[in-house]
DNA sequence: AAACATTTGTCCGTATGTATA
DNA sequence: ATATACATACGGACAAATGTT
């Protein structure tokens, strides 16, 4: 009997990583609305586990700024203001910028082309007004950069703040514009021709002008 | 009775703060060395705690970086490489950089003293050779101007690289040189010149330096 | 292969602290 | 102001997982 070769990840989750998983997930997609109580026994209840698992992921949350955690009090989801976005892409904007710079040291024709064929699932995602897969394809299309940049430091920054970003989209419905599609191909081509200075001008406009588009 | 009117900070500090801040410290000043491998049992007595406390300093420690945890397995101090401040610093350029043309638009005649005095502080810490107390007064320098820049999200960010910063610092003596001091000098004229694109080129070039010293 | 030793992961009871009546 | 109710912070014990002999 042939054993299916796929048995991809049998990625044991522990309680805690589901925890913080669905918890991160109730918080972003809006099922816990900014500013909800967070009850840990309540929590701990729903998701089938002790107090614990749930307790060590808020304090995880907290440090990405998705709950806050009043000592002895209560812990609470932070508000969202649509102003935060104002404050959030800047600093993103400049480490997406400076990791399409170091991206060029090392990227290859492959990935060129992969990027490529990101992009045109991108484009057909927006004429056809998927605006969440879409924002999902933009953001991997980004990951991909981000790791052939081979930055450590930069993956976990960017991680966490495009986790914010996606709170945006739910809350505040940010939308991607077709513009998008044509900055995608002016990123690809400044790093096909190695070209820093460009490269990171426009990746920078790219996340910036999310805002002007307000 | 008089009472002392500077009862400073009645801070309570929980057990977990505590731990955490003594962990980190251990880390930063090279009293847990790199690769060792951390028994939360031990560290809780050591402590003088149980091992939650520990247990939760140590998750937030692997999220700045500083542990590794192999679920299940073991946990230890994180490695540190002498290159790896090639990867630390850009970013943490690019995000001080940013911090900088954003405090143009807030900070006030009062702060430019400020930091004019701060920088008065380095000079002197530099020229006495007190290498460690001028790495510290730097951290103020920039820390006052991320302040004035008004940005969480560039703070925390900030707050975990220069923790790094300082790591490394105690591993492979980085030291500040005395041109740093020129630097900020020209960064408050720009700031006081409102002068963006200026302060952000030498702002970048006040971080990236610390690489070519070597 | 199986049982052991060690370390982490989880559970839950209790103490402590905070807010409300 | 005191007491009461409630939620968290912490502690200690048990369970699960890993590596070893």
């Amino acid at each position: 009997m042939p054993i299916p070769a796929n048995h991809s990840k049998p990625v044991r989750q522990s309680a805690k990583e589901k925890a913080f998983n669905q918890i991160q997930e109730w918080i972003i997609d809006g099922t816990l609305q900014p500013g909800e109580k967070l009850n840990d026994t309540e929590l701990a209840h729903a998701l089938g586990s002790s107090r614990t698992p749930v307790r060590e992921s808020l304090q995880l949350l907290e440090v990405q700024g998705f709950v806050k955690m009043y000592p002895g009090k209560g812990t609470e989801v932070t508000e969202i203001q649509r102003e935060a976005i104002n404050d959030l892409l800047p600093p993103l904007a400049a480490l997406q910028s400076l990791s399409a710079e170091l991206a060029i040291d090392h990227i290859t024709a492959d990935q060129l082309k992969q990027l490529d064929a990101i992009n045109e699932r991108f484009a057909q995602l927006i004429s056809s007004n998927n605006a969440y897969a879409a924002l999902k394809v933009d953001e991997e299309f980004h990951q991909v950069i981000i790791d052939i940049s081979k930055n450590a430091y930069i993956k976990s920054i960017v991680e966490n703040l495009q986790a914010h970003v996606r709170r945006h989209f739910f809350h505040n419905s940010i939308i991607l514009a077709e513009r998008s599609i044509e900055e995608h191909k002016a990123i690809i081509k400044f790093m096909r021709d190695r070209n820093k200075d460009k490269v990171a001008v426009i990746m920078k406009e790219n996340w910036l002008r999310t805002l002007e588009d307000f």
